[in-house]
DNA sequence: ACCTGAACACCGTTCAAGT
DNA sequence: ACCTGAACACCGTTCAAGT
């Protein structure tokens, strides 16, 4: 990109003090890292070498191995909560957005495995006062409590403390996300978009036998 | 205890060969170990020094580290599949022994988040053949699948495939079990006891509005 | 049979030194 | 201001050697 004298061409070029923004590259060679290797496998070594950097020269720009794993934390809630807020808008909201909101939950946490064990795993301290990183996640999980008192106010969930709710669905599908990658429903040939879709209806009329629910074919919407 | 001359008394006497059953021991010292310093603070010196013991005793009685960890995974299990067991039977089965079994679940990972966090962890390879393990973790599992199966021949759960609504089960009272132990549910001020009870009963009704479910003191238990 | 102790190849982190 | 390279205190694991 400068102008200096005929570069020897390595594949990066290692020209000016190697990068631009070495603190977002460090980023992604640690995604990257961790996706090939695990969450055990990455090293300040691995990721340093994946860019021609020094192993300390991360500690220009992170404090340390856990803020690493933050920042990779962090990301993945930042897509987390436009993802759900997607499938909740894409779907017109309403309860067939409510159902979107938890098909793109658990299919965010397919799709994205290392980011979402990252997310909820624990490689660094939650506790430790971390406000930026705390933000994003009660950001995510926000969308889905505006998206329940939106369906209160319609008569289409119960007028229970939507927290509460909030918690109860969140901790559902989380469980399903969690057995889904880590799990026993890892590897049994469990159909996950079939479960998600029965734990969703099953949401919707609760698992009660008897005239009010069993056979109907859809769920209550009345109003 | 056995006869050698005026024993130097240590806190632990190091007389034979340290111990008649190691093996117990490691596991019961990495337990602790764990307990104290986290589950990456579980370092093999650390268990050793414990015991007394040099860090390479372990190598005869487990094949790696993996193996210790998996070791304490499968004793959780087994502890675990009693506690649910002992809930759903003491409340004397039914619907009050299913719900007993759902409290009974959270209240283990409660007790024993450790245990809890090493069974559902990563910290080894759950993919590699591990027979032992698995079979301990399904059996816990099974022990919900049965109770779904005689409820539902009571005609008191729906007649759905009794392994979905097992997952589905499993998957909402693992999430509040984890979402507890290491979520944001930790520090909220959360009463995590009446969450659970919460979740149990939309379990049963749903979260549907209107007057099949709106309303109702006690869930729909005809028959 | 069971355990020790030295050795090996790794870690994260620090820090003086270079440009 | 940004990065290097040696050094430090840790790891898990192996293996010859002791009893």
């Amino acid at each position: 990109m400068a102008s200096h004298r005929a570069p020897r061409l390595a594949k990066k070029p290692p020209d000016q003090y190697h990068h631009g923004d070495l603190q977002r590259a460090l980023l992604q060679a640690a995604v990257r890292t961790i996706q090939k290797h695990g969450i055990a496998g990455l090293t300040l070594r691995a990721v340093g070498e994946e860019l021609g950097v020094s192993r300390s020269a991360l500690y220009r720009h992170f404090a340390d191995k856990a803020a690493l794993l933050e920042a990779v934390a962090r990301e993945g809630f930042r897509t987390f909560r436009l993802a759900l807020l997607a499938g909740w808008e894409g779907a017109g909201r309403g309860l067939a957005g409510f159902d979107a909101m938890g098909m793109a939950y658990v299919h965010f946490a397919l799709e994205h495995p290392w980011h979402y064990r990252v997310m909820f795993g624990s490689g660094f301290d939650r506790s430790a006062s971390n406000p930026e990183l705390t933000e994003e996640s009660s950001g995510a999980f926000q969308v889905l409590v505006d998206a329940l008192v939106e369906l209160q106010g319609q008569g289409l969930v119960r007028s229970d403390d939507p927290q509460s709710l909030a918690h109860f669905i969140w901790a559902l599908v989380h469980g399903i996300a969690m057995l889904a990658i880590d799990g026993p429903l890892q590897h049994d040939g469990v159909d996950i978009d079939a479960l998600t879709r029965f734990a969703i209806e099953r949401l919707h009329t609760g698992i009660a036998a008897g005239p009010s629910a069993e056979g109907r074919a859809t769920p209550v919407t009345l109003r």
